[in-house]
RNA sequence: GCACCCGUAGCUCAACAGGACAGAGCAGCGGAUUUCUAAUCCGCCGGUUGCAGGUUCGAGUCCUGCCGGGUGCGCCA
């Protein structure tokens, strides 16, 4: 059945068109002030003005809504109709007709799962792009939001119907390229020379020497680095004799090569590296700092056999890099799949050609040696070739939507990313629709902001490292299991285990999702692990107490039982359940979970409400299988909501 | 300097293409447990929506100008 905010915007906008023969909105929203009503139409108010040009005079706002209500046929789902104020129309629903909706939803979720709610049409295929982390790096918090937010929407839309297809747009190419290399190369070649403590203690003297801003002990530290370098350079100056054997054999583990790819990132930014000279055999001198360049050449020629360490090293990184982001999205319940990933690497060969058409088309053109796109509203112009001849990540994502909507057939396309991108995809979107590769409003960002520590900063460890994502789920997870064995300490251990994942990492999910994303927001532990007010397990509670009852009560309701609302209680559950629908909708339009979040939390206090008003197991019939109906018309709710957010519902807490 | 985002109760957040008296939670104060999970419920307290104009029957929401915070601004991603 369609939403009820559909039913009665087709009924009003029917009599609309009855009493005055006009096609106009029937502006219906849902009214915030439940005395007034559960529905209005605001429609009378603005139609004064385009009466008033269609007849020549103005009409009073109330005598309209007369006239509207006279014509309007809403059946058998108010119970009452009134004009309240300038002239809204405000409509309360009928309690018989609400239970009688109440028992079809049921029986329809018995066969098609879905609560009565229909799919979109037309089913429409999207992109969603999301998560996107960098090769070498650990994810972070920053991934988090984009991960979480994602994912969500990519359940929402696929729950409406919609054909979504995942996009993983990890970054696995560019100018960190060369320095990945270099760093695998330092870690093989100090681990088979037996350097690997020299080579630990120059990496932990280096950050302590940066940490410490003390550029001597820095300089003395490059310089150490640059005679260590020599030495196994000089034992293997091909890579054939150690490096690229050791290599094939050898596993990466992400958490070794990030430390090393930092420490390398830090030595070649310092002016330092720029003067320690390094000595090989069939080269000049380079220094130090230009050595992750050396390594660069894969880059521009990926496929030629010369290039073999470096194409080895770089799917060892990536290897390594995926495997632990999969270990992340498995522990989040994330719905992404190595399938899933198309990183920046496979859009390498289309670059060119994505440049050549936009200049034959006039859209880019040379400035500097680079060549440019000038956006309208734009200051500064998008670059998509640098003077050099190499790429930026604008050219790679105008490429992804051009592979997007010719091999994917998309018909729209969603980035889940922060809100520092806003300016850039706002040129990339320009750039693509002024070329025709996509629709105008087809491409669309949903951005979000930073997320913040309790001091209102960027969210840091107390030493200024940026938070792993493991650390920062793995203490939700501790925290919750305290919880659990506080309030629980009878259930067996790895119950209370299932338990505590289900929780901490729900609260971590929901305290991200129920904020609007796209202001910034502030991370607490404390916060999203309350029991009470707007938390995962305040939601996961209200579920498990619905659960409670049918295990002490055994039978579930008998399919087609009868809903009965004659307690306020019961009434005001069973309006909020109908509103799901709607809810759908509206996030899907907006992109913006916290609709649905907002929604949950207020299912789930109307059904606290019931539960501590309205007895159900003791209760004589019908009202006994009445009251069961709704409690498991409530679980299916929130199941199915949570389900779209990716949180998990146990049935006992 | 230019551009974008944000500014709502002590704190964390809502307000669904402008709608009625701006709502929740937390914290604070006061209550409720012979009954299906008290990880709960009920009540009270708390506001010049950063400021000043404007558009509108109606503005937290749209426009202009300030103030405050964040972010981005040709060859990083």
């Amino acid at each position: 059945m369609p939403t009820l905010l559909t039913l009665l915007d087709q009924a009003f906008r029917a009599a609309i068109k009855q009493a005055f023969d006009l096609d106009a909105e029937a502006q219906l929203a849902i009214s915030q002030n439940e005395d007034f009503g559960d529905y209005q139409s605001n429609a009378a108010m603005g139609l004064v003005k385009i009466l008033a040009q269609k007849t020549g005079k103005k009409t009073n706002p109330r005598t309209i809504a007369e006239q509207i209500k006279s014509k309007l046929d809403l059946g058998a789902i108010a119970s009452d109709i009134s004009i309240a104020g300038p002239g809204f129309i405000n409509i309360r629903l009928s309690p018989t007709w609400l239970g009688k909706e109440m028992a079809a939803i049921a029986q329809s979720d018995r066969t098609a799962g879905r609560l009565g709610i229909e799919p979109a049409q037309p089913p429409q295929t999207t992109v969603v792009d999301y998560s996107g982390p960098n090769i070498a790096k650990e994810m972070h918090v920053g991934h988090l939001r984009s991960t979480i937010i994602g994912d969500a929407i990519s359940r929402t839309l696929e729950f409406q119907g919609h054909k979504i297809i995942r996009q993983n747009h990890i970054g696995d190419w560019g100018t960190q390229f060369g320095k990945i290399v270099l760093a695998i190369w330092y870690l093989v070649m100090a681990e088979q020379l037996h350097k690997k403590e020299t080579l630990a203690t120059l990496m932990d003297q280096m950050k302590s020497a940066s940490d410490a801003k003390d550029e001597t002990l820095k300089n003395q530290m490059i310089h150490s680095l640059a005679v260590l370098h020599q030495q196994m350079l000089d034992e293997d100056t091909n890579g054939r004799v150690i490096f690229e054997p050791s290599l094939e054999r050898l596993h990466l583990e992400l958490a070794p090569l990030e430390k090393v790819y930092q420490f390398v990132t830090a030595v070649t930014d310092a002016a330092a590296a720029e003067t320690e000279l390094i000595r090989h055999p069939d080269h000049r001198g380079h220094s130090l700092a230009e050595m992750p360049r050396l390594f660069t050449t894969f880059i521009q020629n990926p496929d030629d056999e010369k290039n073999k360490q470096e194409r080895l090293a770089w799917s060892k990184a990536r290897d390594a890099t995926l495997e632990t982001c999969n270990e992340i999205y498995s522990k989040l319940g994330v719905r992404l799949t190595p399938a899933d990933v198309r990183g920046e690497s496979s859009y390498k060969d289309m670059l060119a050609q994505v440049v050549a058409d936009l200049e034959a088309d006039g859209i880019a053109e040379k400035s500097e040696g680079a060549i440019v796109v000038n956006v309208t509203g734009f200051e500064f112009p998008l670059i998509i070739k640098k003077s050099d001849g190499s790429y930026l990540y604008g050219t790679t994502d105008l490429a992804a939507i051009r592979y997007r909507v010719r091999e994917l057939h998309a018909d729209r396309i969603i980035y889940v990313t922060d809100a520092r991108q806003q300016q850039h995809f706002a040129q990339v979107f320009w750039t693509a629709e002024k070329a025709g590769w996509a629709k105008k409003g087809t491409l669309k960002h949903a951005p979000f902001g930073t997320m913040l520590g309790e001091d209102n900063k960027p969210f840091k460890t107390r030493s200024g490292d940026t938070v792993k994502l493991k650390d920062l789920l793995d203490e939700a997870e501790q925290r919750a299991m305290k919880v659990v064995t506080e309030k629980n300490p009878e259930l067996p251990e790895d119950q209370r285990c299932r338990i505590a994942h289900a929780v901490g990492i729900g609260a971590v999910k929901y305290a991200d999702l129920s904020k609007d994303s796209v202001s910034d927001y502030v991370f607490s532990f404390d916060k999203m692990l309350a029991l009470d007010g707007n938390t995962a397990p305040y939601l996961q509670y209200a579920h498990a107490r619905i659960k409670s009852i049918f295990r002490k009560g055994g039978e579930p309701p008998p399919p087609g039982a009868a809903v009965y609302l004659e307690s306020p209680f019961e009434l005001a559950l069973a309006k909020h359940i109908l509103r799901l629908g709607e809810v759908v909708e509206l996030v899907a339009r907006e992109l913006k979970p916290h609709h649905l979040c907002a929604y949950l939390y207020e299912l789930s206090t109307r059904f606290s409400a019931f539960y501590e008003n309205c007895p159900v197991l003791q209760s004589e019939q019908p009202l006994r299988d009445s009251r069961l109906a709704l409690c498991k018309l409530a679980a299916r709710t929130l199941e199915l909501g949570l389900d779209l957010l990716g949180i998990e519902h146990p049935d006992q807490m």
